[in-house]
RNA sequence: CGGGGCGUAGCGCAGUUUGGCAGCGCGCCUGCUUUGGGAGCAGGAGGUCCCGGGUUCAAAUCCCGGCGCCCCGACCA
């Protein structure tokens, strides 16, 4: 882009590309869903600044929800993590299926959507006075191999809720957090943190690993979950000792965690971020993905400006977009189908009609009209799967609904005793008749 | 790389628990009938039961070893 813009006056620009992409899957799975080989569609938006970066990304958005209508495919964009790509803001584009790979968290009352690894929740109780708690001072216990939550609750017959889990982590600043929450629900570590690993854990000696706790942690930093500064009893926590959990642990009095926000993974039924209303899960296929790239990638390249509009050399603000090509076609079919097979949405239908002879092979005058009407309906424009096949009328009408041609014309006796055809619409199941001097024009109604 | 499952006719599978004639559906071949919703009747062909070894009078079935495939997880612009 640094050879073909100089100036804002060149601006906004946008590019596109398609192409074969490939990716070291570990796991490819499910046919055409993610493979090692894939097409995908992809764009790049270059502005002069924030606001109109935001602009040339609210195009793409939109665009990018008019071909999902047109395809007949139902999407949601949900707000997501940026992943390796980087960035601030960003969509996926996802499309409820029970095949998915992904979750997404929806509310039921505002519509607000959030893939699963993104998606926090509102705690609406009280904070509670950790003097209001009835509790002695913590004191150990030994938990012999109990390493797990499931573990210390069957140990210790208390249930997975009032123990406080705790994951180590280092976070975006490299610096190492632990992070309490609730021992029944799963940890949601946000981005741009990472748990620790192996490494991590022989670093760090004080941190045992399954007797992990917050309490007496010096140079250490504490989050909490919101769903701990409103729990009215003690919990069972690690002790940072192997074998041993402490018992009695009160949140704000044995101690304090630097900040309480979201830290679990959402669940049915939790509550908006947004408005508190509950919020349900949908399983779905990421089918898109749009980014606000900002100044990620630009300002790290010596040559990825134009001069501005004061005389000043800037860099570009880009947005990203990216359709999997290869995946929309299985996502067409997991949208697009009844119990007989696909329902080609017209404007990506390999054929707009598929014309059916039924009983050629006996009968000379359907044969001669099919041929007729092939011909006919091809220079109309129509492109045509002719099924001539000397089979069975139920065989021809069985591929075709397997099929899924938008349109099925079909010739045959019955018809023809009354100088007509009959057209089937493959999506409504309606059938018309048509005469002969229509089909033979061409058209189909 | 972990966890689970599977391997028997062209395809899909049952049979393996409790060792005892190699089965079913679809497809295929022949004949007759049928022909506007995946035809019917009759007859027929088709097997290295993944591979190797072991136990046994006898192994698709039990034991040991190997190979292959699928699913789940890790992974994933």
């Amino acid at each position: 882009m640094s050879g073909e813009v100089e100036s804002y006056r060149q601006l906004p620009v946008t590019v596109y590309q398609i192409q074969s992409k490939f990716r070291d899957e570990a796991r490819p799975r499910s046919g055409l869903m993610r493979g090692r080989e894939f097409t995908m569609s992809d764009s790049y938006s270059f502005d002069a600044n924030k606001e109109l970066m935001v602009l040339s990304y609210q195009r793409a958005f939109d665009a990018y929800l008019r071909i999902f209508e047109r395809l007949g495919i139902p999407v949601t964009p949900v707000e997501a993590v940026s992943g390796a790509i980087g960035g601030d803001v960003n969509h996926e584009f996802m499309a409820p299926s029970l095949v998915g790979e992904d979750h997404y968290a929806s509310c039921s009352n505002c519509g607000l959507a959030a893939n699963i690894e993104a998606a926090t929740r509102r705690v609406d109780v009280e904070r509670v006075d950790p003097s209001s708690i009835d509790a002695p001072a913590p004191s150990d216990v030994a938990t012999p191999d109990a390493g797990t939550i499931e573990a210390v609750s069957a140990l210790l017959g208390v249930s997975a809720a009032q123990i406080m889990k705790s994951i180590a982590c280092i976070d975006d600043t490299g610096a190492v957090t632990i992070i309490v929450l609730p021992g029944d629900r799963e940890a949601r570590v946000p981005h741009g943190w990472r748990m620790f690993d192996e490494a991590d854990f022989a670093a760090h000696s004080e941190l045992k690993r399954g007797f992990i706790g917050p309490v007496d942690l010096d140079n250490v930093r504490v989050v909490g979950d919101l769903a701990l500064a409103s729990a009215a009893h003690p919990y069972v926590t690690g002790a940072n000792r192997v074998d041993t959990h402490l018992i009695n642990v009160v949140v704000g009095r044995d101690f304090t965690p630097e900040s309480f926000a979201s830290y679990v993974v959402v669940e049915s039924g939790d509550l908006c971020s947004n408005c508190g209303h509950e919020m349900f899960l949908q399983r779905s296929v990421e089918a898109a993905h749009t980014f606000q790239l900002g100044l990620h990638y630009t300002s790290k390249m010596k040559n990825a400006t134009f001069v501005s509009e004061d005389g000043s050399e800037q860099p570009f603000w880009m947005g990203c977009y990216g359709i999997g090509v290869t995946r929309l076609l299985a996502v067409l079919a997991e949208a697009n189908h009844d119990e007989l097979g696909l329902i080609w949405p017209e404007v990506v239908a390999p054929y707009d009609v598929t014309l059916l002879a039924l009983g050629a092979a006996r009968n000379e005058k359907v044969a001669e009209v099919a041929e007729a009407a092939y011909e006919a309906l091809r220079n109309a424009g129509h492109s045509v799967l002719y099924d001539d096949r000397d089979v069975s009328p139920g065989v021809k009408f069985a591929d075709a609904d397997l099929l899924g041609v938008p349109w099925r014309v079909m010739v045959g006796t019955k018809g023809l005793e009354r100088s007509c055809v009959e057209v089937r619409s493959r999506a409504s199941g309606q059938t018309t008749e048509i005469s002969l001097e229509t089909l033979l024009a061409g058209q189909l109604s």
